[in-house]
DNA sequence: CTGAAAGCGCTTACAG
DNA sequence: CTGAAAGCGCTTACAG
C-alpha cells in the first residue's frame, strides 16, 4: 500500500509538498503539483482518511439516526440525505434504533461521540437533554426532521396545519360526516404527532361548527393493513357511517381507498379519502393528500447540515432552536368530491 | 474532551496500563483495572476510534452498498444488516449507486479504499474484476446478497429455480394458461433477475408440454403500478386472457390481484396470481408466493461477513468464490386455486 | 503486572 | 514555494 512517504520519495520532494498538491492548498509551484500528481497516480495512492482525521479532526462523516428504515418516510430521506452528502464528499453512519433502549444508549452515549462523526441527522428522533448537551460540548451540530427539537435546528411541517388543511378540503366540498383515521394516542415514538393531527381534524370541525363524534375517530398504525382494517369498520356502520374519511397518511388511506371498493362503496361518489404525505404511489391510487415533499426535505436539510459544518464560526451556535417550518400543498385528485346529495 | 493521558494521570498509572485495563485485556491487576475504570468513569471518557483505528488497522466499520435504499428488498436488507452489525459492535457507511457511473466510481476507486471501512457488503452490485481485486489487494472481504458474484461470497435465492416453483404451483392445480410478468429484458441493473426468473417460468411450462406464447409475457419494472398496468392488459384481452399470473415479484402481484377486482373479477375463482419474495404485505394480500426471506438473509449473510473479519487466517482467502444457495419455500395463500371449470 | 517509547499516516504552523 | 518536525490519540512489542 503506497503512503505519502512513497509517493514524496517518487516525486522527489516532501511529504508535506505532496500533502499541499493532493489537497489543493496554495503555495505549491506548478511544477512540484505535477510531479506529485503523477507519482500519486502512478503508485494508485489513496490517502488515509483516518490518518487525515486524527491530524486535522475532521471525519467528513455524519451520523444519521432514525427509528426505522423500512418504512417509506424514513427510507425516502435516507435516500435523499445520503445522495446529497455523497455529492458534497460526506459519508454518512447509519444507526437505527429499532434495537430498544439498550442499543439506543450505546449509539448516543458511545458510538456517536467517538468522533467518528462531525455532526448527527435525526428523523423522528428526539435526543434527550443530557445527549444533546453532550453533543453540544462535542461541538457537533444536530438537524433533524420528522419532529421538532428543543435546542437544535429543525425542518419540519406543521402536522396541525397540514391535517386542518385536509379536513378543510373536505368540509368545504360539502361533507359533515368526516371520519378520521390516526396513530397511536401519545404514541408516535418520540413525538405526538397523532395528536397533532387530530387536534388539526377537530379544529377544523369547530371552526366550521361541526362535532367530532368519537365513533369517527380510529386508530391505526400507518400501514396500508390498518388503514383497511379500521376503514371497513367505519364504512361498514350501518346507521352513522362517514361521507369521509381523513387519514394521517397516504399508506392508511390506500387501505381505506381498498376497503371502500372491497365493500361495492365507489370513490369519490360514495366516500372520498384524504391523506398526509404525497406518497409516490399516492397518484397511482388517485389520492388527494396534502404533500410535504419528503425528498426535497431530506435534500434541504442535508444542505443546511453541511453548511453549518463549514461555518467558521459554528462553536459559537453549535445547537440552536431553530424551527424552520416546511411547508405543505393541497394536492387534489380524484379521491375527493362533493358528497352524494342523498349521503348528507 | 478527556483523552487518555488524563485518565492515566488521575488513575496513576500509564496510558499503557489504561489501554489494557479499558479493553478488557489480560495483565493488568484488579486494583489498576478498578482505578481506571473509576477514573475513566469520573472524566467521562471515551476513546477516540480513529487513533484506535489508525494504531491497529481496524476500522470495526462495513461499507455497505446497494442501488436503491427506498425499495423493499434493500430498506429491509438494510435494516436487518445494520442491527446485526451494531450488536457486534461494528458501524455501518452508507453508500447507494442512484447517483450513476460518476459516483459509482468516486464510491469503488476512492471511498472504498480510504482504509475506512473493514469489508464490503454488496446487495444486487457487482463490482467489476478490478474492483474486487482492489479490494482483494487490501484485505477487504466481500459478501453479498441479491446476485452471485464471480471470486466472492454470495447468499442467493435461485432466480430460476424460484421461478420454476411458482409455476409448476399453477401448472398442478391445473392451469394451462399461465402469463408472466417479469422486469426487462436483459436489464435490471448488475444482474440478469427478469431473464432468470422469465426462464424457470418458461422451463415450467415446456416440461409440462405447455407452450409459453409471447402475448402471455409482459415486462414491469417491479412496482404495483406496473404489475397493475400489465396485468390489466393481460386480463382485458378478449379472445386468449390466461386464467393465472405469475409476477416476478410480490408487488407486481399486488397491483395484479388490484387489477383483476377493478375489471370485476375475482380472485382466485376467476384468476390466480402468485409472486415472488413474501412482502410484508403479502399476507394482508392473500397472495400465494414465494418465500425468499429477505430479513433472515441479511442477517446470515451479515453474520458471516463478521465471521470472516475474526478469522485471523483472512488473508489466505479474502475473496473466493462462495455460492450459498439461500432455500425458497412455496407459501400457499389465497390468491391461488383450481381454474373454473368453464375457463379451461 | 507495568511503563517508556515507537509507530500508525497524515497535516500544518514555523523557519527558511 | 518548500522542508523538518511536532502533533493528532491511541496500541503494543519490548524490557523490566
Amino acid at each position: 500500500m503506497a503512503g505519502i512517504e512513497d509517493v514524496a520519495r517518487l516525486a522527489g520532494v516532501s511529504t508535506a509538498t505532496v500533502s499541499r498538491a493532493l489537497s489543493g492548498k496554495e503555495h505549491v509551484s506548478a511544477k512540484a503539483r505535477a510531479r506529485v500528481e503523477a507519482a500519486a497516480a502512478e503508485l494508485g495512492y489513496v490517502a488515509s482518511h483516518t490518518a487525515y482525521t486524527l491530524a486535522t479532526g475532521r471525519n467528513r462523516n455524519i451520523g444519521v439516526v432514525m427509528p426505522y428504515i423500512d418504512r417509506w418516510f424514513f427510507s425516502t430521506i435516507l435516500e435523499a440525505v445520503e445522495t446529497t452528502l455523497i455529492e458534497a464528499g460526506y459519508d454518512l453512519t447509519l444507526y437505527n434504533l429499532s434495537g430498544g433502549q439498550g442499543q439506543r444508549d450505546k449509539i448516543f452515549n458511545d458510538l456517536l461521540l467517538r468522533k467518528r462523526v462531525d455532526a448527527v441527522f435525526t428523523a423522528a428522533v428526539a435526543p434527550s437533554q443530557s445527549e444533546l448537551e453532550q453533543l453540544t460540548r462535542m461541538g457537533k451540530p444536530i438537524v433533524g426532521v420528522g419532529g421538532k427539537l428543543e435546542g437544535a435546528r429543525t425542518f419540519v411541517m406543521d402536522d396541525t396545519k397540514a391535517a386542518r388543511l385536509a379536513t378543510e378540503h373536505l368540509i368545504a366540498l360539502g361533507h359533515r360526516r368526516i371520519a378520521f383515521i390516526g396513530g397511536t394516542e401519545g404514541s408516535d415514538r418520540e413525538f405526538r404527532q397523532h395528536d397533532l393531527r387530530k387536534n388539526g381534524y377537530v379544529e377544523a370541525l369547530h371552526t366550521a361548527g361541526l362535532s367530532s363524534k368519537t365513533q369517527w375517530v380510529a386508530y391505526g398504525d400507518y400501514t396500508i393493513q390498518s388503514g383497511y382494517y379500521e376503514a371497513k369498520q367505519l364504512l361498514g356502520d350501518p346507521r352513522d357511517a362517514p361521507t369521509a374519511i381523513f387519514c394521517a397518511c397516504d399508506e392508511m388511506a390506500f387501505g381505506a381507498i381498498m376497503a371502500a371498493k372491497d365493500l361495492g362503496l365507489r370513490v369519490p361518489e360514495d366516500i372520498s379519502v384524504i391523506g398526509i404525505d404525497n406518497h409516490d404511489m399516492s397518484a397511482f391510487f388517485e389520492l388527494s393528500t396534502i404533500d410535504q415533499q419528503v425528498r426535497q426535505q431530506g435534500i434541504a436539510s442535508a444542505k443546511r447540515l453541511l453548511e453549518l459544518l463549514e461555518d467558521p464560526r459554528l462553536e459559537e451556535h453549535v445547537n440552536v432552536t431553530e424551527d424552520l417550518e416546511w411547508p405543505v400543498h393541497l394536492v387534489v385528485r380524484s379521491s375527493t368530491a362533493r358528497p352524494a346529495a342523498g349521503a348528507r
